[in-house]
DNA sequence: GTCAAGACTTGATATTGATCAAGGAACCCG
DNA sequence: CGGGTTCCTTGATCAATATCAAGTCTTGAC
């Protein structure tokens, strides 16, 4: 990226992102974001399949997704990939080093993604005066506890079919959520990725696909997916606490 | 309760717990913890299996089990619950209200319990002014994520043997945090939960203790734990990111 | 444009763990 | 102390989904 891209794309301030209303600066004052946004960091967008940070790895920053998408995962000895969350613009991921400072996951990118970086010990210090930020913040940890804990719920007690409903559920409310179709879109990961994230096979994601469009409920095609079938869909999941993840 | 024992419950004050360097007060002077400590609230005793919050309370405070345990857990319509997290003397939960400021899991008590509130709003004042209890509730907070991801690794990708052997390390490390034997402990939960909260049917727990047993691995008589062989317990293990949850 | 690698799909078979069923042990209550 | 209830264990069978094995489609590199 040349100099000059750079510069551009620092100057795309909080106040000026259409995502701010999603992101860490929601309801906070002009003046609260103009301070808050002295600190925040833009690094330059990254290709698909890189890595952002991984276990071990020093915890400075809360991360902010702008465009593209991140997935966080574990691994086991053996090789198999767990993957705790996806993260779409607008969404914070990092969170999992504030315990010992440093990081316990992987994150990495799932297509060309650009993100912020949002410093800990600025934020920290902003909290001291900032009530706004301070609960905004709670507010962004208390809902990632509670994603772990549908998703706790989905690997625990859901069936496949259920937990391929509960995910294209998800994704289309995380998309009408910034003004995108609820019915229509991209999915930004691959099989594989919905495969270790729903904790099943790749060929059960793939066979679940097909059943879904034989009884038209959803057309897929590769990785553009179109819903037809909403009620069907939420029928499918006998889950009681249901919301956007 | 009579009016006497509560009174004398009341004067047991986080300076004088024997938990308070596992619990939120880790850290802090002793200026701070008097501060911290006035606000306290301190319920009597409760007996087993009452629940604490459901979905849809209004969150108004942390609580820090004292004695006894406390499981944390969803439901599916169809009745099926999946438990969160147990909570043992010295843990804190209820962090789920942070993100509505209503709950949204239920928590329940495993056996006779007693435990501290820490009111959420008396909290966020406290935490203006000291840095080291902002710190510490970060510090709480990023192990609740850590826990819920360690928990998600075992629901997608662990092998029923696998997941009862981690379940056995994790309650074997937190007695031993706590001071305790950490090959001989009785379980404070039933079979029902240990199956509830492996994501496994009761009958699969009941079959793997045996299994266990029959390996010289554990001894196992009821509730009452002694293990044999912790190291063929770790080797079950292949979870790459296995700690003290 | 062609080739190679990777992603995805489809089919056949295997296996883990669920479900169904029953009996025994501990515990609570009167 | 006795009887009922709940918890736990054990056995037999079944089903959901993993695994193994091809084969096809996409995509990117040269």
């Amino acid at each position: 990226m040349s100099q000059a891209q750079l510069v551009k794309q620092l100057k795309v301030s909080c106040e000026a992102c259409s995502l701010s209303e999603l992101c860490l600066p929601r309801g906070l004052t002009h003046d609260e974001l103009v301070k808050l946004d002295a600190y925040i960091e833009r690094p330059r967008s990254t290709d698909a399949n890189t890595q952002i940070f991984q276990p071990g790895d020093e915890f400075h920053a809360f991360y902010a997704v702008r465009t593209g998408g991140v997935k966080t995962y574990l691994t086991q000895k053996t090789g198999e990939q767990q993957i705790l969350g996806f993260h779409l613009p607008g969404e914070i991921f990092g969170l999992d080093g504030m315990e010992t400072g440093k990081h316990r996951c992987y994150a990495a990118t799932l297509e060309n993604t650009s993100y912020c970086a949002l410093p800990y010990d600025k934020l920290d210090g902003l909290c001291e005066v900032m009530p706004d930020l301070r609960h905004q913040i709670c507010h962004l940890v208390g809902h990632e506890l509670n994603a772990d804990h549908t998703h706790l719920l989905l690997l625990g007690q859901q069936t496949a079919h259920e937990r391929l409903a509960s995910f294209l559920l998800s994704i289309s409310s995380r998309f009408k959520r910034r003004g995108f179709s609820a019915t229509s879109f991209i999915l930004p990961m691959s099989r594989h990725d919905i495969a270790c994230y729903l904790g099943i096979a790749v060929e059960t994601v793939s066979r679940l696909f097909k059943s879904l469009q034989d009884k038209d409920i959803i057309q897929i095609n590769r990785k553009q997916v179109d819903i037809l079938d909403m009620d069907a869909l939420n029928e499918m999941v006998s889950n009681c606490s249901e919301e956007d993840v």
